[in-house]
DNA sequence: TTGACAAGTGGAGACCTCTCCGTTTAATAT
DNA sequence: ATATTAAACGGAGAGGTCTCCACTTGTCAA
């Protein structure tokens, strides 16, 4: 007469153990040949496990780059925070400037996994923007800090969701390694430019 | 004794024939079913061709979309010279709001067509949005309007490349929809929008 | 200890993209 | 008419994504 049990059990010992082989196996393979042109097939293959299994745990690649990017990604939205905390009395749009700047610097160090997160993520396309918690988070805090100019401005500016429906977009992996290498454009002055168009 | 003739020869009858086979067979297919979800196999086999010949003519279905609306893009540009014509009194920013209307009404219209187009496209992504020349015509004009609005208003601006390139991001067919069916946004809004973001 | 059974496994298979290459054929020169 | 030849053809096949499902195995209650 018991209910059965809702919350789920702990993770099977051999599941825990095959997880830890796929990344594992994937960090292997993504360091040596780069994250885009290496396929689930090899990942399950130098797991070796079945590719059942590998989708079982990821439905695609972005699932898997972002479980091994969470760590980084924890990382930054903690600095984030303390860095909003350290500077809470500056004006908001040097805070929008450094926020742009961490994240940039992220992109920078992480972008071939970022990519791979963004790349062909989405079966409804624009969905993917919004279903990355460090980017909903993100856009949140974009959002706060436009009303926060529009604010201090005293004037209404152009719709905050808005904006920062922008800004996010133009800091994909897309646009961002346009500007990088198609325009020869510098982090920082991509970071300036950012700021000039969207501040 | 004759130099071979370095002028390609006119396109084979039989190879005439079978590209109007592809070009009716996708048209119908994608009309019933929609663009993405239809597959390059089931293109050529509508055609009653095989694989080869299909990827021969069109290396994916980014190319084959392209000549689909080939006769609409060029509708559209005439369109844009003709409106910048009538309208070369007006003060630029009032142009760069035409020729974002007329933009976003385009894409209104073919969006299943330019969603195929843009999407998948790139095998290095962002050299898509430049080697279409619409697009890099499109851009070319936003860079001298933006450029006009600097001088008009005596202040240097941001860097109207720069400018142009998040512009075209922002009207790319992801951001669009998304703001159309996500958050919920009209043509008209989206067009208001862009403007305060922009200009 | 021992079922019971949910969770986990793996590989066959459906369907896809794209290439390669032996065969066919339209267009041209003789 | 016939030979030549470059262009066009098509399907086999390599390698990919992803699903399905018969089978195995860890876990827990009895």
């Amino acid at each position: 007469m018991d209910q059965p049990v809702i919350n789920c059990r702990p993770e099977r010992k051999d599941a825990a153990e095959n997880r830890q082989r796929i990344l594992d196996a994937a960090l292997r393979l993504f360091e040596e040949h780069g994250v885009e042109p290496v396929s689930m097939n090899q990942i399950a293959a130098e797991a070796q496990i079945g590719a059942g299994t590998l989708y079982r745990r990821y439905r695609n690649k972005n699932e898997l780059c972002m479980d091994l990017i969470r760590d980084p990604v924890d990382q930054l939205s903690r600095d984030i925070k303390a860095y909003l905390q350290g500077n809470n009395s500056s004006p908001p749009s040097e805070r929008l400037r450094g926020l742009l700047a961490l994240f940039l610097q992220f992109k920078e160090i992480h972008a071939g996994l970022i990519a791979g997160v963004e790349h062909s993520s989405a079966p409804l396309g624009a969905h993917s923007r919004t279903s990355t918690s460090l980017y909903e988070e993100f856009h949140q805090l974009l959002v706060q800090l436009f009303e926060e100019v529009s604010l201090e401005a005293r004037q209404a500016g152009p719709d905050s969701v808005f904006r920062a429906d922008m800004l996010m977009i133009a800091l994909s992996s897309d646009s961002y390694l346009f500007q990088r290498n198609v325009r020869g454009n510098s982090q920082d002055t991509i970071l300036d430019q950012l700021c000039q168009t969207f501040i």
